[in-house]
DNA sequence: ATGCCACTTCAAGTCGACTTCAAGTCAAGG
DNA sequence: CCTTGACTTGAAGTCGACTTGAAGTGGCAT
């Protein structure tokens, strides 16, 4: 397979691969020329690259998750770590959904008069005491991957 | 209020309110030399903002919800909206994290042995249809401010 | 054999929300 | 009056995950 095959098959643009295969994240078995060429366990990669990432680790987290040779050794610990997080982000978002579902029928003529919606700004301005001051960015959700590297070569010419 | 006053009781860093100043989203009443001057309200209006922020609105976003007289004038059904759009989310995450507490306690010898565990994996790598290809940050939950702007200016001497 | 153009590389740019730096100002205390 | 130093400013830097741009390469069809 091909990059642009990859790209297709995982929707993902082929630049993230190239990104992905500097990172060290996914390896290709050869090159015909210059192109690089997968083996079909990419995809396997890349979603296990994915499932990480919407479980909120970071790519060189991900990366770490990889004995040198490529195979994925995930350390159970971690995982129940992580589920333990996203139960606790969980609680803060159906606290959250719940407020903004209550304040969006709310009958007080300002918000600021309705006891549900003071108490989420109570919430909102305390400090959650869990959490790092850099916050990840989530995953972004693999696009229809639209044009990215198809970007035709000269097409109005004079670039 | 001078802008320490509010930085301690808001727990963000004097940088940070700097920062939100330039941004529109909030105001001095005036200068006591070149040092701002806030009022109480101030905290109010932050702790709205940590509550836009941390329903997932950009910073700009949550600029547009106040009237150019600085009231508040939240939309509900933009509320509603966000709502809905947190509750996927939560689905989401609700999934993922009993796959991951599921897989930190599978017996499997490897995860992709078992099947819990390959499901997650194509959740992770089939797209998900909702969703901006640039997602937010998340807030970072209010920090102690320890230091930041605290730095002691020339404690060592020779800056 | 030649030319096309899809791929390649490497460096630099982007995005959002801040933080940090260097240099400047000024209210207040001694 | 003069120093002190906490504040000020504007510009630049940071972080992570990519994207984009310009310039180069080479497999394949003609």
């Amino acid at each position: 397979m091909d990059i642009v095959e990859v790209a297709r098959r995982a929707g993902l643009p082929a630049s993230t691969l190239r990104y992905y295969e500097q990172k060290g994240l996914i390896t290709s078995i050869g090159r015909h020329g210059l192109r690089r060429v997968f083996d079909a366990g990419v995809l396997e990669r890349l979603a296990l690259i994915a499932l990480g990432r919407a479980a909120g680790f970071s790519l060189d987290e991900v990366a770490a998750m990889f004995t040198p040779d490529g195979r994925p050794r995930i350390d159970r610990r971690k995982l129940a770590t992580r589920a333990k997080q996203l139960d606790l982000k969980i609680q803060r978002l159906v606290a959250l959904r719940d407020g903004l579902a209550h304040a969006a029928v709310c009958p007080a003529p300002s918000h600021l008069q309705c006891p549900t919606f003071r108490r989420l700004l109570q919430g909102a301005a305390s400090a959650r005491p869990a959490g790092r001051a850099k916050p990840r960015p989530e995953p972004p959700a693999a696009r229809s991957h639209k044009g990215s590297t198809r970007r035709r070569a000269g097409a109005t010419g004079h670039a």
